[in-house]
DNA sequence: CTCCAGGTTCCGG
DNA sequence: CCGGAACATGGA
């Protein structure tokens, strides 16, 4: 069938799907085969162009926010060594809008894990518990909702190798069922009012909310620190002994309006040079 | 075998 | 308020 074709400038296909921020997408001939939200869909990057499955352009334009300004974007990042080398080594990432639960949720499931462990379990969960959706001729999963996992029990997930995070997942897709968070009211709360709210779930931390703020809530500015981002803050910023508060906090001032696109620059880039930096040798 | 991975939570000082 | 430890699992 023939696909449909929509303008993507400024765009990298298969660095913004596995820059660790959606952990689903799967190589399939010359694109990619993923679910946004409970929609099979197919991309191909060809040039400033991208081929989709016909009927999803307007999904995948949303998803992979083409209408964000890059240019701009990348303009406000402060102009230092670190920076401008992330800046080059990413052109074209963008920061995806995930739906609001597949977000919190996997960002749960993130927890000391590796980024093909959090695939892996995205993989698990959606295919024993996930809707089910036919995309020429193949099974494709949607991530499962928070009331399906509210009905499983803690064994269930464990079984799905979530460890120690199961418990959490499992209050939290049940506090989520039960509408004691509404993820959708959190949208119209302010960053802090939003980030508190978020906290208030089982294995949502300051980390794990901005996750989620960043990647599901349009919050650009909203810094995650994780092991990867303290890293650099305290080896290429000179932040040795700060708290992650101080970190989040000197990140916001510092990255500017859209320090959380250039967390996302920054981490990406020092996880592809792994061996160059960090590995702990003091 | 040891170390570490997009942390959170609980506990003692 | 702060530093440490526990918590599961799998790949390097």
């Amino acid at each position: 069938m023939p696909l449909a074709v929509i303008p993507a400038p400024e765009f990298d296909l298969a660095l913004s799907l596995n820059c660790g921020q959606v952990f689903h997408w799967v190589a399939r001939g010359a694109g990619w085969l993923g679910m946004i939200g409970d929609q099979a869909c197919y991309v191909e990057q060809r040039g400033a162009e991208l081929l989709v499955t016909p009927g999803t352009e307007e999904v995948v334009r949303g998803y992979l926010a083409l209408d964000h300004p890059l240019g701009e974007i990348v303009g406000t990042f402060p102009r230092d060594a670190s920076m401008d080398a992330a800046r080059a080594a990413c052109t074209g990432m963008r920061v995806i809008r995930q739906p609001m639960w597949e977000c919190v949720a996997t960002f749960i499931t993130s927890a000391q894990k590796a980024v093909p462990h959090i695939a892996q379990i995205s993989h698990t969960l959606r295919r024993r518990y996930g809707r089910a959706v036919t995309w020429e001729g193949e099974t494709l999963h949607a991530y499962p909702e928070a009331a399906v996992l509210a009905k499983l029990d803690e064994a269930a997930l464990r079984a799905c190798a979530l460890g120690y995070r199961a418990k959490n997942l499992l209050r939290t897709a049940r506090m989520v069922a039960e509408g004691e968070v509404d993820l959708q009211r959190v949208a119209e709360m302010g960053d802090d009012e939003a980030r508190e709210e978020l906290c208030r779930l089982a294995g949502v931390g300051v980390k794990v909310a901005n996750c989620a703020l960043l990647f599901a809530y349009e919050r650009l500015a909203m810094v995650p620190i994780d092991v990867w981002i303290a890293r650099i803050l305290r080896e290429w910023y000179g932040k040795k002994r700060a708290t992650p508060e101080g970190l989040r906090k000197f990140a916001a001032k510092y990255f500017g309006r859209y320090a959380g696109y250039a967390q996302q620059y920054l981490f990406h880039h020092a996880r592809m040079m792994k061996g160059r930096f960090g590995r702990g040798k003091r």
